[in-house]
DNA sequence: ACGGATACTACGAGTTTCGTAGCATCTAGA
DNA sequence: TCTAGATGCTACGAAACTCGTAGTATCCGT
């Protein structure tokens, strides 16, 4: 009813979304991810197309290049996405004061949301 | 030199880790989110202890009945982990206003972090 | 000691992705 | 305009992977 969101549309976006912000070619991204010249062009459009799914490593590989967390490329959600990445420019001491904040409080709210 | 994490142990972790908190078993986590009874243990076992990956449905399937967003089971990092289930017992209301903060101050910093 | 629940694994069958070899479109330059 | 290069995309058989089956081992309660 509520979510039945469909996963792998999410990352296909999600992937060509981080490719295009950094100005990568398919090509190329695949070739800074390790994969061989010949055949990064075909691979990374498949993933982009949702024909293929990668499998985790290579996954990991493409969301560094990408310079986004992992995590970033499976959020079903907008906001959390923009969390993901907000949260990825602080510093050390900045995420864990803004972590204690959110665990303090946590438990206070009931948490009403529907979705 | 500095991150060369294994993203399916990742997994693997996050996955059982957040299984033990709802209290369900293998088999159970997998009748819940759609597998077969007879084969459920079985696959969730091999998931958790890395000899397979599973495709991305059943991934957000799990992640489903585990209560947490798909995303929090690819989180390299554990603050990053830490955020996303602070996040989500956000009311919206709340997890725009934090965006906001988050959002506005970004560019300041020129983050020096390592890691 | 028994039965049941749980976690785990080898093996062949089945399903998926991979590499190859292309095609179509667009743009820049001759 | 014609060509060359870059980019995005796809069908096909081969290769690699996961799947279901059929088990084993261990622990716990009776």
């Amino acid at each position: 009813m509520a979510r039945q969101i469909n996963i792998r549309l999410v990352f296909q976006q999600r992937l060509r979304e981080a490719r295009l912000r950094t100005g990568l070619s398919q090509k190329d991204l695949g070739i800074e991810a390790g994969l061989d010249p010949f055949v990064a062009s075909t691979r990374i459009n498949r993933y982009e197309v949702g024909v293929h799914e990668p499998d985790l490593s290579l996954v990991s590989r493409l969301a560094q290049v990408l310079g986004v967390p992992t995590a970033y490329l499976f959020c079903e959600d907008d906001r959390l996405a923009r969390l993901i990445l907000a949260f990825d420019g602080l510093s050390i001491a900045e995420k864990e004061r803004l972590l204690k904040s959110l665990e303090s409080k946590k438990s206070k709210r009931k948490s009403t949301v529907k979705s």
